[in-house]
DNA sequence: ATATTATGCGCAAACGTTTGCGCTAATTTG
DNA sequence: CAAATTAGCGCAAACGTTTGCGCATAATAT
């Protein structure tokens, strides 16, 4: 029995290679009796393709993007594909190395949470016809496909949930400039703004990091103004977290004293000690999609022109927002 | 310039095999002008070991385990390893069948979360000294080693804290029955009753998954008992979190109505609408010493005799548990 | 000048698969 | 019964490394 008919016996091209159900069933008990499993190394190596996706984002740990692991992970698998997790630690370089390393392993595609600064890098790959798709943070001037949300309009709603509320001095703690989510929240925070005619100030538009710590310290310093905001505008769950804190410590009650709305649900987001208005973004299709654009990618051999998927985003209105108009003073009626 | 040449320089070496310098200089150049990266998995194929460590759990969105994801991709890499993150869904089929993919791929030691409810697949790996490391639920019949919390000492910590705040009706929601964190933290609870000389009622002990789905179900079932627990004592965080919906629903104030306990401390629990008193684990560490420990097993080839961790647990007080003593009839002092 | 040792590098096997091609034996056809 | 066809399977190359061994050539010793 040689190798080859083993394999061809196990890959089920018996009939291909007309090997006799004789041999078939001789093959096939061995094979049980052996326990034999065949070195996925060898077969990749061979056939030039490992069945393994890596998919690099910059903080696991994050439940948005862990959740969105879990949904890559769970769709990939049904696919015949595992994934290799990678957390570049929102750090570019990082990013690069991993990418190398993912390259040498012969991953057969990439779906990453870029750190967004830089595509250079990326770019390449998509020139090379090398399967990826980029997820969340994408660059507008660079048509290597992506998934993410209408950050734009998910910002502006919640913004203009803001004014309509009655407010007009929000602070925008935002997240790590020059990447887009950060750009399209901040830009329909602005963009709210203007429809309603108001002026933004930029003094209010502070922040530089997706990370709690961010949040926290932005919203120490906000607090210590002498115009203290009527609200924020939080452009991510964790920046949301931090802000929290801040608050607690410096005794300012939501929405009492201040209205807080954010970017990103959570599971624990209704049970905060006043349950948070936030803008949520559907992170399990967003998942399952890139999942999918990458296995079609591969399929394809990067032959594939593929379009960018923008999904919509959804306003959950809980307490954490206050309207400032008085009952008596406000022209506005419902219908 | 023979392939075996570039393999030795580029491997370093160069020394042992006596390249000299100028051939060095010849073959470090064109590596770098052509962007030579070898192709692991021939390298692994050849050297058999592939630099390359699974990582099996229940559930990666689970921000309990995907924080202890983190800290071993982290560790890993420092190492020279990646992690290949799977998702057993707290199904033991998955389990066996992503165990079965993995050593397929040739990963060099397995870090697993196991379901629990079954062993004889991880028993027979170790058995055969392939390097594996249970993390977070482990087998007290089986010498697989393990990093894990006192989940007993965690749990009897936690209940004696109610008790001594004079609850005497406690429920405990517990996670997945036979499982070691499950029965170590009922065993807490259970002890903790003994500890004080109080019976503990079996009716009380209800539930049968770590999710959020079970912590809402008993709940529910709880609220509608005649004798309505003062207490309870949630095994996980998403078993908290789903009391919680289940108390909002039924208008019970927690701690007023009822107080709660819960194991494993999020970034959000102290911003609940109660922050809420958990019994926290040492996540980072316990992903930091399986990786560890998984690395030090596949050097020393399966021939080391690794011994068991048990991390201590700490518990942070919050707002979510309320004192039922009066002052004037209680005896007890302040020091 | 010859024998010895050191230096520098390539040959070829091995890792475990997959697959085009071809060989033998069995079967069918004329 | 010979020729043609078909059935059934193995040979060997290829994937890209690593490494023991050995072969030249150069340097040194005698």
């Amino acid at each position: 029995m040689s190798a080859a008919t083993v394999s061809r016996v196990l890959n089920g091209k018996s009939e291909k290679y007309r090997i006799s159900k004789k041999t078939q069933d001789i093959i096939n008990k061995a094979a049980k009796e052996l326990n034999y499993s065949p070195n996925q190394l060898a077969r990749s190596l061979r056939l030039k393709r490992s069945n393994t996706i890596a998919y690099i984002n910059p903080d696991i740990s994050n439940p948005f993007f862990s959740s969105i692991g879990k949904s890559i992970v769970k769709y990939a698998r049904a696919s015949g594909y595992s994934i290799v997790l990678c957390d570049s630690e929102e750090n570019t370089e990082m990013e690069i190395s991993l990418i190398k390393t993912m390259l040498e392993h012969k991953v057969d595609g990439l779906i990453i949470s870029p750190v967004g600064l830089k595509y250079a890098h990326l770019l390449e790959l998509h020139k090379r016809k090398f399967p990826i798709v980029l997820l969340d943070r994408y660059f507008p001037k660079v048509d290597i496909p992506y998934v993410t949300s209408d950050n734009y309009q998910g910002a502006l709603e919640a913004v203009s949930l803001l004014i309509e509320s009655g407010h007009t001095c929000i602070a925008c703690i935002q997240g790590l400039k020059n990447t887009s989510p950060n750009n399209d929240r901040v830009n329909g925070y602005i963009d709210a703004f203007r429809k309603y005619g108001l002026s933004v100030d930029n003094e209010y538009i502070i922040g530089e990091s997706f990370g709690e710590e961010n949040g926290y310290i932005e919203t120490k310093l906000l607090l210590k103004r002498k115009n203290v905001p009527t609200a924020i505008f939080a452009v991510s769950n964790l920046i949301s977290l931090g802000a929290l804190r801040a608050l607690k410590e410096e005794k300012y009650m939501v929405p009492d004293d201040i209205s807080v709305i954010s970017f990103d649900d959570q599971p624990y987001s209704q049970f905060l000690s006043t349950p948070m208005t936030t803008v949520t973004q559907q992170s399990f299709q967003i998942g399952q999609i890139a999942a999918k654009m990458i296995i079609d990618q591969i399929a394809s051999k990067g032959n594939i022109e593929q379009r960018s998927i923008l999904l919509p985003t959804r306003i959950i209105l809980r307490g954490s927002v206050k309207s400032r108009h008085s009952h008596k003073k406000t022209g506005m009626h419902k219908i």
